[in-house]
DNA sequence: TGATCCCGCCAACGT
DNA sequence: ACGTTGGCGGGATCA
């Protein structure tokens, strides 16, 4: 609990206030950036509203706040409450805040005014929600909203009970990115496309015909529930989180976000969002409530990201007349994220060993309060396991019949159908292996791996060099020594990651590098099964530039600035956010190429996804996506260093299962993170092995699932391949010994694996054994479930620190969760979604308000 | 009016 | 049983 609960307010500058706010931060780590040094005054409710103002950009609000607040400082309203008792009815009344003084956004404002865009890795940023919500003297209802949707960015992530992390925009670009990329296998674009040809189908022929068709595809498509997307390292917390049914805000949010990451002008109207996103849709019959009730939710989540300057409102007028619609004018999402800065850094550096302790027990006190000494025990044998993973890899890479790219290969998270969990896995900790189903199908060629080999070494380097993707934490005055402090590399909480594999899926990654994990209800998890199709239809998936469907609209915002075209993202980014993360164009080479492999593997597996898109077809995937967690899963960054090199060279496919997750990090992350170069270090590799292995394919195929050929598919090396790395990962997972992964409960076959890697193998053996009957056709049982990785959680000592695992995530059945499916799923009965034809264009255009 | 969206009831969850 | 989360939608404000 963080010892103060003093109010800053009054004496403290911004920034120390932020610096006393955190009481966990250490002493030595660097102060709370202070974007721009504010003014030092004294804090009071005014100072707070400049500073707010100050940080807001200009774009977003600027008039909302000019008007309000310049005008009416909020001074009112914290002054309020003195004020009050002396004030009659009426004057009371004229005191109080205006509705607007209120407003969510300007909440959000404030809440982000307490901490900094990038934080230094050292610092710690609790959040106490109690404190904030009193300090902003807000209802606690409140800052949840604010919470829910910065924790879908995972700008915060949720430490325990009443606490949160604060991350700030070290993981925007990642989580980005992630986003989009489910966005796009969902086939976001072509919903939305439909959509609004059915709006204009309407329009001209009232139902005419919008008969199955139009409406078809949407309905099935999103319908699903999605969980939430979760990138690598953030997990832990979702887990927790995940848990329940998170049914909107953060996984609307999510949603919300990826329209705007997906659709070509960057603009997305209210209705089109709340249609998408209630997928439900079903049918046609929106019933107004829900629409309303969804539009509702949008503008709450909307006012925050207009607050966080991800988007800007504007008006799309068509014909009908105008609409509300929000413009993104966030960072540009590449494809790939490089940034070189660090990589030789990482690369280099020396294992960690007694300094790397260091830096782990800072983490860990951190992040996870006590455990780190453990960890390093294993090291040793950690190293040597991983060594030989690597080796076998290479084999079997390098092996002529190699087994299909693992980088296409994805594991699917088996999820029950029953079973309410939608978000599931995690990455880390355990590997279940149960659960897999299949593994897909996507033979893809080999010789991808090949290539891949190569770049992924480029690409790691490129990762690796470019630590900060879009983080640079550093602001530039700010305190902290980012050197200084190791990186908190707890190496070992870290390695679980691979196995969880078993639960989340693994996605290729297209372009981009960043990972993600998606959970899946478990409704969806067997509809899931295809690739997108997505990428099939969509030749061009990147482009953001010129979409393919433009509608004509014209954005307009209000201040005037870059209205027009809402596309040029470019200009709309703020300094503040992109510090570094721009800088990509050592890294760009590096994505050409991965790009031009994609475009090569595009070529030519397209038939295979068409396959699959028949069936049963839409998917959409919808989970959460986890950003690494910083310090506190080190080590699990610096796992994914390398296997983001290998995911970037993989990348390309993206037609897997939308469902699945990648749980690797990238190199981003660590950069964000801040770590030094001690990721890398030897563990950390050993690690990625094990990560990588992860990626073997297997897909939980449904058993229906028709396209997949999965199990026909393998090929014994694959299938090899598959089960060594497999088995391998619960041992590095354990191996790990960190105690939070130890509880995580495994399979029920594989759980006894004892940390050690010595009993890896016989652990492994179980886990072959499990592997190949799930192969079979075992897996699908929807009995197992994933494992997932303890979250961290701040305190330390206590003893539960696992529960949050298992409790969440291993649900069963008959618990208290099973819970009512969701009405979604039910209806989400499968419809296919077929490519979507592309809507007339209407023009639209878009203006201020 | 329609667009926004604050407010807070109350259920799901966690402890 | 009680505290935390957060879905939800009535109805007040704004434009």
């Amino acid at each position: 609990r963080s010892a103060f609960s003093t109010p800053l307010k009054q004496a403290a500058t911004s920034r120390v206030v932020l610096t006393e706010r955190q009481p966990d931060c250490q002493p030595l780590t660097t102060p709370p950036k202070p974007k721009e040094a504010l003014p030092a005054d004294p804090w009071t409710p005014t100072s707070n509203l400049k500073m707010l103002i100050s940080a807001a950009s200009p774009e977003i609000r600027s008039r909302e706040q000019s008007r309000e607040l310049s005008n009416t400082p909020s001074e009112v309203l914290q002054a309020k409450p003195c004020l009050q008792e002396h004030l009659s009815g009426d004057e009371y009344e004229k005191s109080q805040p205006s509705r607007k003084e209120k407003s969510l956004g300007l909440l959000c404002h404030k809440f982000l005014a307490r901490y900094p865009d990038y934080p230094s890795a050292a610092e710690n940023n609790y959040i106490c929600l109690d404190e904030v919500a009193e300090e902003l003297n807000v209802e606690r209802r409140r800052i949840y909203d604010i919470v829910n949707v910065l924790e879908s960015l995972h700008m915060v992530s949720r430490l325990a009970k009443n606490r949160y992390a604060w991350h700030g925009r070290h993981n925007l670009s990642k989580t980005l990115q992630a986003l989009k990329k489910v966005g796009e296998e969902n086939k976001y674009t072509q919903q939305i496309q439909m959509i609004k040809k059915r709006e204009y189908e309407h329009e001209f022929d009232l139902d005419g015909e919008r008969n199955e068709e139009t409406a078809r595809p949407l309905g099935s498509n999103e319908h699903s529930e999605m969980s939430f997307v979760e990138l690598p390292g953030m997990e832990f917390r979702a887990a927790s989180v995940n848990s329940r049914k998170d049914k909107s805000l953060r996984v609307m949010s999510q949603k919300f976000v990826m329209l705007f990451l997906v659709s070509t002008p960057q603009v997305v109207s209210l209705e089109v969002a709340a249609k998408i996103l209630i997928g439900e849709d079903q049918l046609e019959d929106l019933d107004k409530s829900k629409f309303k009730t969804k539009i509702r939710r949008l503008y709450d989540i909307a006012n925050v990201l207009s607050s966080l300057e991800l988007i800007k409102k504007v008006h799309v007028t068509e014909e009908r007349g105008r609409k509300p619609a929000f413009k993104w004018t966030g960072p540009e999402v590449l494809p790939n994220v490089q940034d070189t800065k660090l990589e030789t850094t990482s690369m280099t550096c020396p294992p960690p060993t007694s300094e790397s302790i260091t830096s782990k027990e800072q983490c860990s006190k951190n992040l996870f309060p006590s455990r780190g000494k453990q960890n390093f025990t294993r090291h040793p044998s950690l190293i040597k396991l991983v060594k030989s993973i690597e080796n076998d890899r290479r084999k079997i890479q390098s092996a002529p019949t190699s087994p299909v790219k693992t980088s296409a290969s994805t594991f699917v998270l088996p999820l029950q159908p029953g079973t309410n969990q939608n978000l599931l896995a995690f990455p880390s900790k355990t590997a279940q292996v149960p659960e897999v189903a299949e593994h897909q199908p996507e033979g893809q060629p080999k010789k991808a791996n090949e290539m891949q080999t190569k770049l992924s070494r480029s690409a790691l380097e490129c990762d690796l060099s470019s630590p900060e993707v879009g983080p640079k934490p550093e602001a530039p005055g700010t305190t902290a020594a980012p050197s200084q402090q190791p990186a908190p590399t707890q190496p070992l909480h870290v390695c679980p990651p691979s196995h969880s594999s078993v639960s989340p899926v693994m996605l290729p990654h297209t372009h981009s590098a960043v990972s993600y994990a998606i959970y899946l209800h478990p409704s969806q998890a067997h509809t899931v099964t295809t690739y997108s199709p997505s990428f099939m239809l969509q030749p061009l998936p990147c482009a953001n530039g010129t979409g393919i469907k433009g509608i004509n609209s014209k954005v307009t915002t209000e201040e005037g600035d870059n209205q027009t075209a809402a596309d040029d993202p470019t200009k709309s980014l703020t300094a503040k956010e992109r510090p570094p993360v721009k800088s990509e164009t050592p890294p760009q080479k590096c994505l050409k190429r991965s790009q031009e492999l994609q475009e090569n593997d595009l070529i030519k597996r397209p038939r295979i996804d068409k396959e699959s898109l028949d069936p049963s077809p839409t998917f959409f995937p919808s989970g959460y996506l986890i950003p690494l967690a910083q310090c506190t899963h080190g080590n699990k960054a610096a796992l994914s260093t390398t296997e983001k090199a290998r995911i970037c060279s993989l990348q390309h496919t993206t037609y897997h299962s939308p469902v699945a997750g990648v749980i690797p990090v990238t190199a981003s992350e660590l950069k964000a993170v801040n770590i030094p170069a001690f990721h890398i270090t030897p563990l950390n590799i050993m690690l990625s092995p094990t990560s990588i292995a992860a990626a073997p394919v297997l897909s939980n195929s449904c058993p229906n699932s028709s396209n997949t050929s999965s199990a026909q598919n393998l090929s014994s090396p694959v299938l090899n391949f598959t089960l060594q790395h497999i088995g391998l990962i619960p041992a590095g997972v354990q191996v790990p010994a960190n105690p939070l992964l130890q509880h995580v409960p495994v399979a029920s076959q594989a759980d006894n694996v004892s940390h050690s890697s010595e009993n890896v193998n016989s652990q492994e053996e179980k886990v072959r054994k499990n592997i190949l009957q799930l192969l079979a056709g075992d897996g699908l049982s929807g009995d197992y479930h994933s494992f997932t990785a303890g979250e961290f959680r701040p305190v330390p000592k206590e003893p539960q620190e696992p529960r949050t695992v298992t409790e969440n995530f291993f649900r069963t059945p008959g618990g208290p969760n099973t819970e009512p499916s969701l009405g979604a799923a039910s209806d989400g009965a499968v419809r296919t979604s077929q490519g979507m034809p592309y809507i007339p264009q209407r023009k639209l255009e878009v203006s201020e308000d």
